[in-house]
DNA sequence: TGCGCGGATTGATACGTATTGATCGGGGAT
DNA sequence: ATCCCCGATCAATACGTATCAATCCGCGCA
């Protein structure tokens, strides 16, 4: 809380003097707008004076006054280098960086709020205010934070779907229903009837977009409802060779699993089918509904690719508009997946 | 340029107001400076009159009094989160990363100065000024622009050496000559006599420090300093079978290559010797004074690796002292490297 | 009683900028 | 000559905070 150091940078006072003209005058001939006459030969006096002692504008006092500061935050849960499993949360941010950049705004990352006591509201609270506006990632993002900051009214996007009851907040996030729906109403098309949707057991938003492609899929199919399961899975624990059997032998000839960072479910289902004799896909299709786990060479996982790159891009874009005119800016996007046509669901065998 | 939008937040005007006390009066329980008391009573007005409202202080006013707004800047050349060769510079912002948190500050990344229109005095002219002081990062970044920095007194430091004419700036870098001299010893020691230096063409502070290394080396281990050859290469374009030819029958026995950062003529030259006949280790030993290519299944490089997180922490390290205590703060850093062992130099073969 | 002392509080000020309403000066129209 | 208008400039102000000098008050001591 010390102060600077250094030699104090010369002001708009000082260019005015060394020009001649007021510190008004100097303003005016860096805002550079439109409505605002200003003499030629005073601007160039001004702007030889900018140049002779090096003026900066302050970025302090501009903000104070309440002007942006051209600065959009970035809040995640996680370090934002991470060292290992970096990939999951890279792409976002490169195209988070990749608009910033191209839209003139520097990138503010809040690693001192992260790591010290947790949450947005650490410091001396809402440390976000550097900031004109922030995008927030993450998947354990405290609900509570987010209802304040909506209240608050900071300017913020999220990455990734979440409603929160009461208050309308900004995201963007990846359309999860049509391309379940469209895997649901391949797999009946390929004979299945049974279908069981594998969710994580944060029942999160993410999940219930999920379910609900899972209904529409199957509804467009003309598949009954009744032979639409749902379970749950918090990870490699709880899916063992006697859970899959278990399904196999209730008629289930189709698994839909819900993506996690590391893809832990999908990896022990797979191994579990194995070590119990089910063979994928001739016994049992599976598909990821989003991002699958790395194609070996004989597997490549029926799944859907979450375009981060693109999102992260949107979150930014989303923001900026939400800065720069808030009454005529969307609230939330919703952005495309592609397909990743693979080879483990197939055609259903009655047998 | 346009104004924030939002409710206001609320000030300390308002908050003393709630509490029945002076701004001041807020101000000060909010600094907890030690040396001025104020009555346990009035603390709690304020403290509760703060809750109740969600007060949290303007950093822009702060600044422009002057004081840390406890954010270190980060610019890079290239874009911070790259798609492609991202392992290079990665390791060193995990480290700035990390101690900045540990240190409680948080990271402004400059991406806008970047790719807009290059150069640190792109914008408004010093865009760092949004910071406390900076970490610069890049072997393209311009040496006029440090050399303004250092002017303006605006504190910073690079990753890297950098030494610049008649002024003193402050870096971390790896300390290249102790561990050139040690392989050095070491190569004669094996019976090497006429060793060859193969130095990046862009002719930077770490190439001299590798060839001041050598020489020390070298006398150090008694042989004849006209038995050192010092070449350049700009990549893998000048580096060919009869280049390499050319050296063997001059009578060098070792090459010592400076890694760039997708160390290509280092590669070439493997490469070449190969298509000359000419093996490695047996006709002729190759090391790395720096990070190697990747160990393969036959090979792996002799070399040292650079300590990159280490040198992002450090750089914060100084940086943080460097602010908070300009007087007593060292003005550079070395970091020691640590050896590789590898299998690419052997004994010298008499023939 | 008067005096001084020190703890607690406050009024005033400066930080550097953007913006507004006012001022100034000159030229065209009446 | 008078008036008006417009382009160009300026003085003044507000933004929210930290800090310094000043004030206030109660109490012990002479």
């Amino acid at each position: 809380m010390r102060k600077r150091a250094g030699p104090r940078r010369p002001t708009q006072v000082e260019i005015a003097q060394r020009a001649g003209v007021s510190q008004a005058t100097v303003s005016l001939v860096l805002s550079e707008r439109p409505g605002v006459p200003v003499a030629e030969e005073t601007r160039q006096r001004v702007q030889q004076a900018i140049e002779e002692l090096g003026y900066a504008v302050n970025p302090a006092a501009r903000a104070l006054r309440g002007m942006s500061v051209k600065t959009i935050g970035l809040y995640t849960f996680e370090s934002v280098f991470p060292v290992d499993q970096r990939d999951f949360y890279h792409p976002f941010l490169v195209g988070v960086e990749e608009e910033a950049a191209r839209l003139g705004y520097d990138l503010l990352l809040f690693t001192s709020a992260n790591t010290a006591h947790g949450g947005v509201y650490a410091r001396g609270r809402n440390a976000l205010l550097k900031a004109d506006g922030c995008v927030l990632l993450g998947r354990h993002i405290s609900r509570d934070d987010l209802t304040n900051l909506v209240d608050e009214g900071f300017p913020f996007v999220f990455i990734g779907r979440r409603d929160i009851e009461g208050t309308e907040l900004s995201y963007v996030a990846p359309d999860y229903v049509a391309p379940t729906a469209a895997l649901v109403e391949e797999l009946a098309a390929l004979g299945h009837r049974r279908i069981l949707l594998l969710r994580q057991s944060d029942g999160a938003e993410p999940g219930d977009d999920r379910e609900l492609g899972l209904r529409r899929g199957a509804e467009a199919a003309g598949l009954s409802q009744d032979d639409l399961l749902v379970e749950y899975s918090s990870g490699a624990g709880d899916l063992g060779t006697d859970r899959v059997t278990g399904w196999v032998d209730d008629g289930v000839t189709a698994v839909l699993v819900e993506p996690s960072e590391d893809n832990a479910s999908g990896l022990a289902l797979a191994a579990a089918a194995e070590a119990a004799g089910v063979r994928i896909p001739d016994r049992l299709s599976v598909a990821f509904l989003g991002s699958a786990p790395p194609p070996t060479a004989t597997r490549i996982w029926t799944s859907f690719e979450i375009p981060r790159v693109e999102i992260g891009r949107a979150a930014v874009q989303l923001l900026v508009t939400l800065l720069e005119d808030a009454e005529r800016s969307p609230l939330q996007l919703v952005v495309p997946c592609t397909d990743v046509r693979g080879n483990s669901i197939s055609r259903v065998v009655r047998r």
